[in-house]
DNA sequence: GCCAGAATTGACAACGTTGTCCAGACGTTA
DNA sequence: TAACGTCTGGACAACGTTGTCAATTCTGGC
């Protein structure tokens, strides 16, 4: 009753090769020849083994197969929240090169903490990933020259890496938010606000960059009230919003620097009588259904994966050639917000 | 120039504990103590190995140690779409617990596909996962009972496992399709129409199953033709959709399965001049925003994960209970459409 | 019936780590 | 000074697999 055999032999142990070969009366190393699909077997001796296999449940660890060749046949994915939908389509996209390749997947969230992205790239390189796919949250990388050195390929996506030297896959964010503000500048708006994400991030500078060239092109000034860089809390983006909008002066349209900022832009605009116009940057479901449809900068985020995975596996393929960068385009879907 | 060298010599070779011994002057095992924090090493030696660990950018190989140690503190997550926005929560809750215990998650998309749920879930106990959280695609498990007889904990979530008793936390899909249904009724509708998931798909059976009853406790007839399921393809969803919509009497209300459906349900009443009530199984971002509110019965995807992924790790500490079957409770959230 | 050569099979070491166990060094006490 | 205990450090085996290489069996041709 109160023994505890039973909770410490809750775990059979799992057979291994030598098992089987004892239960099929053959060698340690015929096994694994069957288990791996090894020629020189005869079909008598295959049909034994893969009986023994079968009775016994064996499965081959990985583990011990990882130490022998080097290689483990998954890549790291680590990014900062699983739950955004942005990275919903990367993700699935870099599992999609891998898969093609026979690779797993292990990911995690940096939740846009620095430390928290190199333990989780640190942990990844010890369990021998053959390589990464980062999207950064830091802004040093150095961390990582013992790892690229040892030959773990090593991809940064949306955002550079910091202080070293790697490849990266980009979408052209300074162009898409000209792109964005030239378009709503070209609808007759002359002061425009724009929400970013914290000014560390990449992408949110170059954003910004984009929105100071559109307003310089079209010789308009750039009111500093009328910029907000830092966190995409809600309440934070909501403030922001209302106080752009308050004033004798107030912006007549809005800008906004990531999928995140523009819900709650939404969210602000929609309780408010008078229009203003909005773009956001990145396109998100549903966007074309909301009244009026929003305006947004959409990303490919499918294709940011899928270009940086199929550059990683490139370079572990063995291509030599020297870290790029890939930038991709962006496209306005005006959908009558702007 | 053509010498291949460089590229055989890409991958430097990692340093070894052994290494680390060598260039600090001490033995092995005394390596092994310091980087596992085990005591018993002089903080004179301490620092020495210290510092030939980071002169030699050495990382310890999680291969050996969990050939050694028998746990990998790794878990596999297998779902069906990655990309798919209802699971990002649960994708992130999961890995939020795995976290707290120092696992890390492992994950991949089975598609909806049998065989392919099936290779992916082999393929993690060959990697020796210690547990397993399902969302399964298939409706056959006994092929499990090997692994979980050997000690990997398994969790099913969202959908019961099958033939096989096993772990499953479930949201309250016949309760909650019955609300919903129950909804649309009490706001007087008599024709409402049902576009629902694959019937192989258990939550799809379910829902229906909430359906029906909601119609007969109403004393409604169910007309067969205002019951759809199968593909959410939106190319169906949209024809059997305005199938429903079209003839002499048409539905007045549409019950839509899932969150797919919702979304191409709402394309194709947004072109349409009669309004028609809806209700979806599934919330999603900005369902709020448009006009009207979209009426939903919500899941707590995060809460699904955190389900699961706690009673995995439940079981992994040791915990000898009979398999549980959870079910959570959904929430009607009225905005409009219903 | 015998031999060369090919096909099949198995013994053994190695991958890098951790657990076990023992050897020295050092300090304390009688 | 001897006896004893404590603390630190290292030698060695083992985890389960695969690569190497040698041993064995089989085949066909004479």
């Amino acid at each position: 009753m109160t023994d505890t055999a039973r909770s410490t032999t809750r775990y059979g142990t799992r057979p291994t090769m030598k098992d089987v070969a004892a239960r099929a009366g053959v060698g340690l190393k015929t096994v694994s020849r069957v288990v791996n699909g090894e020629p020189g077997v005869t079909p008598d001796t295959e049909r034994r083994v893969q009986e023994a296999i079968t009775a016994l449940g064996f499965r081959r660890n990985d583990s011990a197969r990882v130490l022998r060749k080097g290689r483990t046949a998954s890549i790291g994915l680590v990014l900062e929240d699983l739950a955004d939908p942005f990275y919903g389509p990367l993700n699935r996209a870099v599992e999609e090169v891998a898969r093609d390749h026979g690779a797993l997947l292990i990911n995690g969230s940096s939740a846009e903490d620095p430390a928290r992205e190199q333990e989780l790239v640190l942990a990844l390189c010890a369990r021998r990933v053959d390589g990464l796919v980062i999207i950064p949250a830091g802004t040093d990388h150095r961390y990582l020259e013992p790892e690229i050195a040892a030959g773990v390929a090593t991809v940064f996506v949306d955002r550079p890496a910091g202080e070293i030297d790697a490849d990266v896959v980009l979408s052209d964010s300074f162009g898409g938010a000209r792109d964005a503000v030239a378009h709503l500048i070209a609808h007759g708006h002359r002061r425009i606000g724009f929400i970013g994400d914290q000014p560390r991030i990449h992408t949110a500078v170059e954003r910004l960059r984009g929105y100071r060239a559109a307003m310089d092109e079209a010789g308009l000034p750039v009111d500093e009230s009328w910029v907000a860089l830092g966190s995409t809390a809600p309440e934070r983006v909501r403030s922001a919003a209302e106080a752009m909008l308050a004033g004798p002066a107030p912006v007549t349209a809005l800008f906004s620097g990531n999928n995140r900022v523009t819900v709650t832009v939404v969210r602000v605009l929609a309780g408010r009588p008078r229009p203003v116009a909005l773009v956001g940057f990145d396109d998100f479901e549903l966007a074309d259904l909301i009244d009026p449809g929003i305006t947004v900068v959409a990303q490919d985020a499918a294709r940011l994966g899928r270009t940086a995975a199929s550059l990683l596996f490139r370079r572990l393929d063995g291509a030599d050639e020297p870290p790029q960068q890939r930038v991709l385009p962006t496209r306005l879907i005006p959908r009558g917000s702007g």
